[in-house]
DNA sequence: CTGAATTTTCAGAACATTCTGAAAGTTCAT
DNA sequence: ATGAACTTTCAGAATGTTCTGAAAATTCAG
């Protein structure tokens, strides 16, 4: 039950990995998450490891902090020492808490620091320079606010229309593969 | 007309820096492009150099990537041998054309490699567990689609929301900066 | 054309990230 | 309580990225 895998399986996890990677987490993190995605019943550390031709420590570190994401939930088998783990699979909730959670830290830190420039840039002697640059940085400033109002929105309006859009799509697709399947 | 930067405009071009580092690009194409915005008149590739304390060759790679990009400008003052550079200022011009550029490529890379893995999967004998993984890659392409829609709906139709509102706050902005400044 | 000014390119250095493998830590069935 | 089964941690290796500095290429005023 684990050669390292190939095929159809291998090329979706590494193309999720890549999507992953290119949103700036590591690739690995999107490897587990689609092996367990793709699995009919939850996966061992040492299983996916094999699968994945990944160290132990590599997988238990991926693990952790797919958890802290919440898109990889554990699960416990009774009478059984070992931990299973299995995706979450609801996307929407992934990405609106990823997203959230990463542009939130982001955004505060940023309009800190926008905001002490602006107080040091009101130090310098009165100047046409310095209105100037004090304008761009209000502008900086203002863009940042714009930027979280608009994510925030996003995230939380648009929930409704990007489900039954995802529904609508899917339900086609379960309908395709329902036929097709035997 | 060029010493090591200090002050409010080097806490802003660190704070640009981060945050594009955030969204995958490298840290100095945010700090030159902040330079450049921050400043009332275009620069010269080694008027950077000196101010963010970068090598010729660092500035010179990072303009060329940021035209790429359609973020920065070249500017001929006539009878100059040197070329000088200045900031595009529509924020909303600059992300529209990142996201959509960089969402296309992968957008495309990952539908075909899901359909690859799709065509891969069905060659296997018939059995619950391809049904399954089957089933789960179809998700995943409706899914690479949905959010390929939901992207494009966002570039397209929320411009103008986007730019009202932008333009509202810049405005009350403008108005506060311009009864400061002297 | 020429050559000085300027930009681009690129090999190697410096730095940063991620992985491995094994030791240390934890947990639970007994 | 014990110890086998399993997980986490971490130092160092491997890999990947970005920068430097100088050589090569380009450009344009004269």
């Amino acid at each position: 039950m684990s050669e390292p895998l190939e095929g159809a399986e291998l090329l979706c996890a590494d193309a999720v990995g890549d999507v992953i990677e290119h949103w700036g987490f590591r690739k690995a993190l999107g490897r587990v998450w689609a092996i367990l995605y793709l699995e009919t019943v939850p996966l061992g550390a040492a299983d996916i490891a094999q699968r994945l031709t990944m160290s132990a420590g590599a997988v238990s570190t991926s693990l952790g902090e797919l958890q802290r994401w919440g898109v990889v939930r554990r699960v416990w088998r009774p009478g059984e020492r070992k931990e299973y783990f299995e995706a979450e699979t609801d996307f929407w909730k992934m990405i609106s808490k990823v997203v959230s959670e990463r542009e939130r830290f982001l955004a505060e830190s940023v309009k800190d620091r926008l905001d002490r420039a602006a107080t040091s840039a009101e130090a310098a002697p009165k100047s046409a320079k310095r209105a100037h640059v004090l304008e761009r940085i209000k502008r900086l400033s203002a863009f940042a606010n714009v930027a979280q109002a608009v994510l925030d929105s996003f995230i939380q309006s648009q929930r409704a229309d990007f489900q039954k859009f995802g529904n609508l799509l899917s339900l086609t697709r379960a309908a395709k593969v329902a036929k097709e399947a035997s």
